[in-house]
DNA sequence: ATTCACGAGATTGTCGACAATCCAATAAGA
DNA sequence: TCTTATTGGATTGTCGACAATCTCGTGAAT
């Protein structure tokens, strides 16, 4: 549950300023301590880092080609700021690309990680029954479900998309509005049902299943965005 | 033809010499004269551009987080190498990317971006005639082709990834050893299909069309780097 | 001959100061 | 009162210098 944080986070000794800034300043947007639209004062963070502007300046710029943040030359960066559209957009393009990764896993996942994942997804049931209504845990949960899915696909650039800026994007948001914080049953019996499918190596079923998956979800958002239209017979 | 440089490469006044220098590293790697897995020194590029640290390393970083460089703390940073196998990944999600986009451009696209393209194909077909067996131009034509498709699209999100990192990457790899200098007059007659597609708003037929297209090159890459396997029937 | 230790040189990382630019509040004019 | 200049303050951009770390060649020991 926690092994995601490697690729954000960093508690762990980095050898540079920047480095170590970075991922501080990337867990800071995602769980919206610097909240999306935000404007990046350079001298504060500076402060409250504790280091001068030189390694700061560096990181922002990576977080700049991160797509985390926006900037305007001689005016300052900002935490970036979707539009709803932009993260229905998002939703589409995951759809086609997780689709595609579970794919990919069904070919080369290993037994040993599937069983791996089939324990986390028990981790996450007995979590759910605990808590109930307020499925907290299940908000990583879900992410890490899907982050380790495009892991086994092997597929080493897609997993540096996925589990890079789209990643972060998506975990960002979900603690902004609190996206499928409902039916977190459901959705554990999903994931189980792709990861049968992979396990039985149908990888044209376990990507109709992923994209069904992602689709829902984006519905879900669609809807919470614009209650009128519910177009979705079907 | 020259539209996408706006993007890169940048002859106008860019405000800060981080910005400025960030797209000339671009440009030069894109095109091979800084070549794959070859170090970049600060103190030697500081002094080519005529500008100080500060501001390269932040371009340096602003590469890293678009994945052009890769950096070793206290060591410095190197161009990116992709190998082959990546370069194949690349070319399966920009198939299930574009195709994507494709089926989205078929609804978005306006008309007078479609004549507009047409135009474009008008163009690269004439280019071709002229200097027949070297498609030179084409190179880079057949990329416009794409950048638009994916423009049209209208979906924010998709044209960041695409034109962004991936973009740069297959432009990159295109110059080190050409992909597809072969058939151009083939590819040129696949997109005056895909552009039927999406001029008949079939966006289905559109999708299928260009996964097949960029399916087709990956095989022709996949060929040139194992030309033992050949096991491409159907 | 091979391995290991060491030190000189070069490179990367960090900092503080200065210059250029922007922003907002104030003041002047219609 | 509203619009437009102006100017002071703050922020961003750039630079050169210094500190920390690595690299690589030299030489000693096994």
């Amino acid at each position: 549950m926690a092994e995601i944080i490697e690729l954000t986070d960093s508690t762990t000794e980095v050898r540079t300023l920047a480095d170590r800034v970075s991922g501080q300043l990337i867990t800071a947007i995602v769980r919206g301590d610097i909240p999306p639209g935000q404007k990046i004062s350079e001298p504060e963070l500076a402060r409250t880092y504790g280091i001068s502007r030189g390694p700061l300046r560096e990181a922002i710029r990576q977080l700049e080609g991160l797509r985390l943040v926006v900037r305007i030359p001689h005016v300052g960066a900002r935490v970036v700021s979707l539009t709803p559209e932009e993260l229905v957009e998002i939703y589409r393009i995951r759809e086609a690309l997780e689709g595609m990764a579970c794919r990919l896993a069904a070919d080369n996942m290993s037994t040993d990680e599937i069983n791996s994942l089939r324990e986390l997804l028990y981790q996450h049931e007995k979590n759910i029954q605990e808590i109930d209504g307020r499925a907290y845990f299940q908000k990583e949960g879900d992410l890490d479900f899907h982050y380790r899915i495009v892991q086994s696909s092997k597929n080493t650039k897609l997993f540096e998309l996925l589990g890079g800026e789209l990643y972060h994007l998506v975990r960002m948001y979900r603690y902004q509005f609190s996206v499928s914080k409902s039916r977190p049953q459901r959705a554990l019996k999903e994931h189980h049902r792709i990861l049968d499918a992979i396990e039985e190596r149908d990888g044209e079923l376990a990507e109709l299943l992923m994209r069904r998956h992602i689709g829902r979800a984006r519905r879900n958002i669609e809807e919470r965005l614009n209650p009128a239209n519910k177009e979705e017979r079907e």
